[in-house]
DNA sequence: TCAGTAGTTTATAATGATTCTAAAAAGGTG
DNA sequence: CACCTTTTTAGAATCATTATAAACTACTGA
């Protein structure tokens, strides 16, 4: 199975519950986002077993912690996450409270010109609000 | 008082309670950051009097949206809001879990090639997140 | 193979930021 | 001062997330 691999290098065994908790996340066409909430819908749409919330978040964390996942800067009452971990930006749409894809290519090369003795930059993100 | 006028803006009676809250925001001769249980504190210190929690929180909320206070987009369990509303951008330093400012200057200019139909574009922020 | 061990799942409780409520207090107006 | 509206506040409610601990499962090595 191809997610035995990923579930190894985050460091978890590949169980019944998370090789569904995969099928969701990773088995799609195009990539998503997602709130634990929302996720948790959508494998109880698609998984033959009921899973508890608490291995979903264990699952979502680990993955993201190893960079299966992105975590998403934005202000919000929930978390959200990202199955598209390629270098990008995000449009969230303030009334629809959506979040669309900026590929790379959409925002000119960003430079950062100011340096911060001793620490270097881990990601650059653009977070786009748009209105009516 | 100086306050007076941004209180009734915000469609706010200027009462003891917000004068002592606009003191701590907005007398000081730096901008800052803070999540409203740092402000809380602050306010414990600073002020002459207790000033509930949910008076706090109304006000701040007041003040963002009328545009006197910028929340910043980010990860974490609280809200960040920051008391600059120039238009600018954040580094985030991972493991101290403090924000820095970065002007718009530190930042080249930003370019966003995408259009998303009837939509348009409220601001564009930057967060650069900074390791060892 | 299979018992032993370490890792996992789960229901449930705990936590903590934020929002809500409703009663008391203060502000504004004439 | 009366009257009415807005505000403050303590405390409760909400809700996403994390912690707990007991039952369950996967792996290992004899
Ligand atoms: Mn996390
Ligand atoms: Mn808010
Ligand atoms: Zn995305
Ligand atoms: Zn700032």
């Amino acid at each position: 199975m191809k997610y035995i691999e990923k579930l190894r290098n985050s460091g978890l065994r590949p169980t019944k519950q998370r090789l569904q908790i995969c099928e969701v996340l990773f088995n799609s066409e195009k990539t998503f986002h997602f709130t634990i909430n929302e996720l948790d819908q959508k494998i109880k749409k698609q998984a033959s077993d009921k899973i508890s919330l608490a291995t979903i978040y264990n699952t979502v964390h680990a993955f993201e912690k190893k960079g299966y996942l992105k975590q998403i800067p934005i202000n919000s009452n929930q978390t959200y996450f990202d199955t598209n971990i390629s270098d990008h930006h995000h449009f969230y749409d303030l009334k629809e409270e959506k979040l669309i894809d900026l590929e790379n290519a959409d925002v000119g090369p960003i430079n950062i010109l100011k340096k911060i003795n001793g620490k270097k930059i881990k990601s650059v993100e653009v977070l786009v609000k748009l209105e009516d």
